[in-house]
RNA sequence: GGUCGGUUGGAUGAGUGGCUUAGUCUACGGUCUGCAAAACCGUCUACAGCAGUUCGAAUCUGCUACCGACCUCCA
C-alpha cells in the first residue's frame, strides 16, 4: 500500500522534510522555465535536469504526476538602459522582428537542447502570453481583497498593507522593517508608494511593441503575475511542489506567495524546492555575469573556453554527479573527467548485458537496489545513487573477466537496477554500440560486417599472424572504431 | 551595509558524532595480455584556522579568515 517516504528540503522551513502529497496519488509540480529570448546555456541545464529527476522519481515511486512549467514569453522588465521597456519587445525590436518570432525561434531551440539532454517534456507548458486573462482576474482578485493600488494606469501590490496580517519575506528570510528602510529613499518620484512595491500591471509605453488591453490601460502583466496565475490556474489553488533556481527565491517566488495569498486567503504551495546554482571560477554562471556558455556550444565545443565538444549526456552526467542544492563548478578538467566517468558506465552497462549467468554467485547484488532507493528518497541524492552504480561495476567487469560468476537471479535482479536506475530515472541514455564476437551481430549489416572483420581478426591471432590482426586493428581505428580484446573475444565501440 | 549559504585529498564531489570516513577523474606501482586498449589490485589517508562541548568531531557550539548567492532581470 503505502509508498516509501521521500525526504525533501523545503526552502520555506529550511528543512529536510517527508513529502506528503495532498492527494495520495498524484503530485502537482510546478517549474519556473526560461524565458525565451536567449538560448539555454548551462545554468538552464540545471533546473531542468533536477526537476525532471524528481518527476522522474515521482512517477518511479507509483504517483501521477503533473508537471507544469511554464513559458515566459511576456512581462519580466528591463531595468537598465530603456526603462520598462519589455525584454521579448527589445530583442524583437534589434532584430527587426515579431516578438512571437522570437519567441518561437528559442523556444524551439530550447526544446531541442533538453531533447538532446533527455528532459522529459512536462505534462503541460503554458505561455506567459496565452493567459493574459487569466492574470487580470488574478491582479481584480489581488485589489478586490485589498491589496493592490493603481498608479497612473499600472497596478503595484501593496507590501506594506499586505505585511500587516501575513508575513513578507519568510520564503528568502527578508526582514520587512529593513526591506522598508532600504528603499524607501530610494524613489522620490516612482508610481510606486514603496520601493518594495511591485507591479502587478504595467501600463505600456508608447514604444511597446507587446501589450493588451485591461481595465486600467493598455498593457502587460507584471514580472511576478504568471507564475501564480498558471500554477493555481492547472494545479488547483493548493498544490504539492514549486521548484526553480535558488536566485528565484528573491524577489520572484517571494512575490508569488503575497500575490496568491493575497489573492486566495491562503497559501499555495506545501514545499519550495530550489536548485543551486553553476559556477565558473567560483562565480555564478549567469546572464548578468555574461560569463555563460550556451549549450549548443558546448554540444559543439564552440566556445573559446572549451577545449573540446561534450556530448548531452557528460552535461547530464556532469549535473547528476553533485547534489542539487551545491553549487556546481563548471571547468574543462571537470568535465573531462564527467566524460570518462560516464564512459566507465556505459562499457560497464554494456557488458553487464551480455553477461552470461553462471550456476552461482560470487558477487552480492542483493543491498544495490535499496541503497540506490535510499539516496534517491534522502532529497534526490544522484551523486550517491551514482557512486553506487559504479561500485557495481567493479563487480561487472570482474565478471566479464571471468574472475566471478553471477547466477541468473542475481543477473536479472543486476540488469533490472541498471535499467531502472541509470535509465528511468536518473535519465541516461547509454548508447548500446558495442558487439561482440561470436554472438549474434543482429539484423544489423554494419554491425555485422565488422564482426567479421574482427573474427578474421580473431583467426589470425590463432595463428599467431600479428602482422594481419594488427592491420585489421588499427585500420579500424583509423575509421573510428576502438577494439578491445576480452577474454574470450573481443568488444568494440 | 543587511539576509543566507559555503570552505573536504592533485581535480571534482558525497558524507553530519565513533563502525571500511564515498564515488569519479588524474598520477604512480603492480597483475593480466603477442602488442595495444580495457579490466582488476594497490598507493597518495583530506576535511580553512583557533578555541570549546564530548570518552570521542570533518560532523555540535563560538570566534576569526576567505569565498559566494540574494537584496535589480537572472536557472
Amino acid at each position: 500500500m503505502g509508498k516509501p517516504v521521500l525526504i525533501i528540503y523545503n526552502t520555506l522551513t529550511r528543512r529536510k522534510e517527508p513529502f506528503r502529497p495532498i492527494n495520495e496519488e498524484r503530485v502537482g509540480m510546478y517549474v519556473c522555465g526560461p524565458t525565451v529570448y536567449g538560448d539555454g546555456h548551462l545554468g538552464h541545464a540545471r533546473p531542468a535536469i533536477t526537476f525532471d529527476i524528481l518527476y522522474r522519481y515521482l512517477m518511479h515511486l507509483g504517483y501521477k504526476v503533473r508537471y507544469v512549467r511554464n513559458i515566459t514569453d511576456v512581462g519580466h522588465l528591463e531595468h537598465d538602459a530603456d526603462e520598462g521597456e519589455d525584454k521579448i519587445a527589445k530583442k524583437a525590436r534589434l532584430e527587426q522582428l515579431e516578438p512571437m518570432e522570437v519567441v518561437q525561434h528559442y523556444l524551439l531551440r530550447y526544446h531541442k537542447a533538453m531533447e538532446r539532454l533527455n528532459v522529459l517534456p512536462p505534462t503541460i507548458e503554458p505561455h506567459a502570453s496565452g493567459h493574459i486573462i487569466e492574470q487580470i482576474e488574478f491582479v481584480k482578485r489581488i485589489i478586490d481583497a485589498g491589496y493592490a493600488y493603481e498608479s497612473n494606469g499600472s497596478i503595484y501590490f501593496d507590501v506594506e498593507k499586505y505585511s500587516k496580517n501575513h508575513s513578507y519575506g519568510k520564503l528568502s528570510g527578508r526582514n520587512i522593517d529593513e526591506l522598508f528602510e532600504n528603499t524607501r529613499e530610494l524613489d522620490g518620484q516612482s508610481e510606486k508608494r514603496r520601493g518594495c512595491d511591485f507591479a502587478l500591471w504595467k501600463k505600456a509605453q508608447p514604444e511597446h511593441i507587446m501589450h493588451w488591453p485591461s481595465p486600467w490601460s493598455e498593457g502587460f502583466p507584471g514580472w511576478h503575475l504568471e507564475c501564480s496565475t498558471m500554477g493555481t490556474k492547472y494545479l488547483g489553488e493548493e498544490f504539492d511542489i514549486h521548484g526553480g533556481g535558488i536566485d528565484l527565491v528573491f524577489p520572484h517566488h517571494e512575490c508569488e506567495i503575497a500575490q496568491s495569498t493575497a489573492a486566495l486567503g491562503h497559501e499555495t504551495v506545501h514545499y519550495w524546492m530550489h536548485n543551486n546554482m553553476i559556477t565558473i571560477d567560483g562565480k555564478k554562471m549567469g546572464k548578468s555575469y555574461g560569463n555563460f556558455i550556451t549549450l549548443d556550444e558546448f554540444f559543439e565545443g564552440s566556445h573559446p573556453l572549451l577545449t573540446q565538444a561534450y556530448s548531452p549526456m557528460t552535461i547530464r552526467f556532469f549535473i547528476l554527479q553533485a547534489h542539487y542544492r551545491s553549487t556546481v563548478d563548471f571547468s574543462n578538467d571537470a568535465l573531462i573527467a564527467a566524460e570518462r566517468g560516464l564512459e566507465r558506465m556505459t562499457e560497464a552497462y554494456n557488458r553487464l548485458m551480455r553477461i552470461k549467468p553462471s550456476e552461482t554467485s560470487s558477487v552480492d547484488v542483493s543491498k544495490l537496489r535499496q541503497q540506490c532507493e535510499e539516496a534517491m528518497l534522502d532529497d534526490l541524492n544522484t551523486p550517491i545513487v551514482i557512486s553506487h552504480l559504479f561500485d557495481a561495476t567493479k563487480s561487472i567487469n570482474a565478471i566479464t573477466d571471468g574472475k566471478a560468476t553471477i547466477s541468473q537471479l542475481d543477473l536479472d535482479e543486476l540488469k533490472d537496477v541498471f535499467n531502472v536506475m541509470l535509465k528511468d530515472i536518473l535519465g541516461l541514455q547509454l548508447d548500446a554500440t558495442m558487439s561482440e564476437g561470436g554472438k549474434e551481430g543482429g539484423a544489423d549489416r554494419f554491425k555485422g560486417a565488422v564482426d567479421l572483420l574482427l573474427q578474421i581478426r580473431m583467426e589470425a591471432k590463432q595463428n599467431k599472424d600479428w602482422a594481419t590482426s594488427d592491420k585489421i586493428r588499427d585500420e579500424l581505428k583509423a575509421l573510428g572504431f576502438n577494439v578491445k580484446d576480452t577474454k574470450d573475444g573481443f568488444e568494440w565501440s
